[in-house]
DNA sequence: TCTAATTCCTGTAGTGGCTACAGGAGCAAG
DNA sequence: CTTGCTCCTGTAGCCACTACAGGAATTAGA
């Protein structure tokens, strides 16, 4: 177990908003040292760390919390999680195509200054 | 010309959003008309229309402010544009790797329930 | 083992990037 | 020429953090 400065360290969330994505649910409440410190496992840092992508992918918190509850509550009726996973799959791919053609760009613009 | 009402149609920027941008520096402010309305053309509409991809993107705005310059300041030192553009790539294949994988996770999740 | 430094705690206030009014002026159609 | 829409300049509020303040718990060193 992990406290909160390591679980920032591993993850790369900032302390305060670890503690602030606790206190909106966006990840459950960790358990907590005999002097009432929080204490996370792995899998809780791993949660962070995938949070921290998707934000940093431009992703809402509200879009993240149904991606962390596809992966989390499989045993969740299958026409439901193909419903939630497809209804994302078509963002994804058009943010995928627009990085492409920002990179493309971005070479092109190095290219040309040779 | 299109008025504002227009140019947030077409770039799918939010009127309001439009002007903040203006207010904040991070576009041109546009020319007016007789009565005083914003006029945009529609190089300008294609600027919001970037600024709002890259917004998509989870890129801050002053990341944004770097590539409206390097595409506008072609005249500005190749070495400089070069360093630029190539400090970004990173992080944009980084974005594309892990964009790549959540769309083959949702995949499986969604494969998986047949 | 004591203490000094560090890390953590709760709570609140401030920031970046919007977004939503309020109150009023311009303009287009009937 | 008036009804209704769009636009104007403010200012206030929201989301997602981020930065204190003031104090308790650990930890590392003498």
């Amino acid at each position: 177990m992990f406290t909160i400065g390591k679980a920032s360290e591993h993850s790369g969330v900032n302390i305060e908003t670890i503690r602030y994505y606790e206190r909106i649910g966006i990840v459950p409440k960790p358990g907590r040292s005999a002097g009432g410190r929080r204490l996370y496992s792995s899998e809780e840092i791993a949660t962070l760390r995938f949070v921290r992508r998707c934000r940093d992918l431009g992703f809402p918190l509200s879009i993240i919390e149904t991606f962390l509850s596809l992966t989390e509550q499989r045993d969740r009726a299958c026409g439901e999680v193909k419903t939630l996973a497809e209804a994302h799959l078509d963002e994804i791919n058009a943010k995928i195509d627009t990085l492409t053609r920002l990179r493309d760009a971005l070479l092109d613009l190095s290219a040309h200054c040779d």
